[in-house]
DNA sequence: CCCGTTCCGTGAATCGTTTCAAGGTCCCTA
DNA sequence: TAGGGACCTTGAAACGATTCACGGAACGGG
């Protein structure tokens, strides 16, 4: 029989079977931007812990747009999945309220949407930046900048709110803070162009990513500046790019594959309202040691 | 009335609307490795094509495992895909051949199946490779290396086979071949540092594709050798990371959107049996100039 | 040996959308 | 005014997997 069935080709369908038991054997999952490596490794620890349950995933991006979002989330809510994981960009109380009234698990990443009533999974990036801060004072660094972007989203306010408390707690300076617009290795060449025209550089370095944390290393070195001797430089994330750059990074770990884990174990029970922190790591290389 | 549909918050079961017209208004892109900026680029083209034409993208990633491949096909079969754009790893022309008899129009990108009929979009990587070898000769390097990794992919052979004949071509020796075990960053380190052991350093490196030529650049800097003075590297791809690399790296820039888009106006208009082949172009950055 | 219970297999109804057909209405023309 | 044509509305069938109910058969116990 299976045989048979093996030989003349036969494929379940499934939009048969969605339609009968009205929601598919399907999750989606909508993050801000394919290329980061950090949503990637989010992506994946998702997609283990759904296969293991016998569940496929739909992938989808929003680039950051609220629009392009918005067409996601249409686009999953018709194809009938059972759960949304979603790092949200312009959701809202109300449409995450229909989705749920839907029927659909609704579960938010490293970001909160008050009043909306879905699950969340987040990372304690006020500790983080704490984390950050605390390892460059105790390497003796005292004149710090802070690489940073331009409209900043809330993980990015906390770890920089962490960083602050940190200091001012320890009697230190409040540290120069750049500002650039985009979190990419490009901006970060940028900022560290930037601060090599003031004249004195810094002694310690905090970036808002990895990403912007290499471009700064690569731009630094590049300038003869000797890392971690002159200048100490922290990431955030670890992510992969991070071990293998040119001054392997020092940089706070977001266990981001546990991330997805939960998420999706989140959605798959239909928790609703349970928020869970995890806590990140320090993980010290040469560029800050 | 659409005021009334939008109150109620109704949406179209697309479940049921696949069903009854017997293939769904999207379109499957199954790609090798998510994480690898080349994938996510001829992604991103291909869903630029597919939004235009109104239609969804449904993403997968084979991880460069037949096993996963084959798990990724059957669920695109089941949820009723109208194409498949795939980077095929172990997908063979029986497999393709049922695909297309349920009325599935393939594309393979980067690779080609014999027998199976199917279209496939490619770069003409002879030609990448002997843009690279030629680029370097003309700088007046003749002692090189090759940095790639084993086994060899067909395009991987391909760009290695361009170089090696332009070099013989030239009357040049053959250059000393370095195979690692992965395209990664963490295998070009270790290549450079096998190359640096060796005691004498070549005066110019071609490596399998951007990553490995970041690692690479980032290892020899490291060991204090001057690039491109007295090495000169090569990368393939022109990746985004290649720009904002330590020393920003010449490279053969693959046309990743148009293969993206082509493809899938290939899918779209079920196009059988036609190769389309692009051309590689080179981009002269500080790594080899 | 007969009756009851359980198990298995068959058949029909269902999901929501699309498509096709039939019936009805309105308008235009002869 | 009557007839015909075109357009719109309304209704029903179909897509394929699932689920439920019903009937038949087999087995076990009284």
């Amino acid at each position: 029989m299976l045989a048979a069935i093996e030989e003349l080709g036969f494929v379940r369908n499934e939009a048969a079977r969605a339609l009968r038991k009205g929601s598919g054997r399907t999750l989606g999952v909508l993050v801000e931007d394919i290329a980061n490596p950090y949503f990637t490794d989010v992506a994946r620890g998702a997609e283990a812990a759904l296969n293991e349950g016998g569940f496929d995933v739909l992938w989808c991006t929003s680039d950051g747009s609220p629009e392009k979002e918005r067409r996601c989330v249409d686009f999953l809510e018709e194809q009938g999945v059972s759960g949304l994981i979603v790092t949200p960009v312009g959701l809202d109380a109300r449409r995450i309220g229909r989705l749920r009234a839907h029927g659909i698990a609704v579960v938010l990443v490293d970001r909160k949407v008050p009043g909306a009533g879905a699950s969340s999974v987040g990372v304690d990036h006020v500790e983080g930046g704490r984390l950050a801060a605390e390892h460059l004072t105790a390497l003796g660094r005292h004149d710090l900048a802070v690489v940073t972007v331009e409209p900043e989203t809330p993980p990015l306010r906390q770890r920089r709110a962490g960083a602050l408390r940190a200091l001012t707690r320890a009697g230190h300076a409040p540290p120069l803070t750049i500002a650039e617009t985009a979190l990419t290795t490009a901006a970060g060449r940028s900022a560290a162009q930037r601060l090599m025209d003031f004249g004195t550089l810094p002694d310690g370095i905090l970036c808002a990513n990895d990403l912007m944390a290499i471009g700064v290393v690569n731009e630094l070195v590049r300038g003869g500046v000797k890392i971690p001797q002159e200048v100490a430089v922290v990431g955030y994330d670890d992510i992969a790019p991070a071990a293998t750059a040119v001054v392997p990074l020092t940089t706070v770990r977001q266990p981001r594959r546990d991330l997805g884990r939960i998420a999706t174990e989140l959605a798959l029970t239909g928790v609703e309202g349970k928020n869970v922190v995890l806590n990140p790591e320090l993980v010290v290389r040469e560029s800050a040691s």
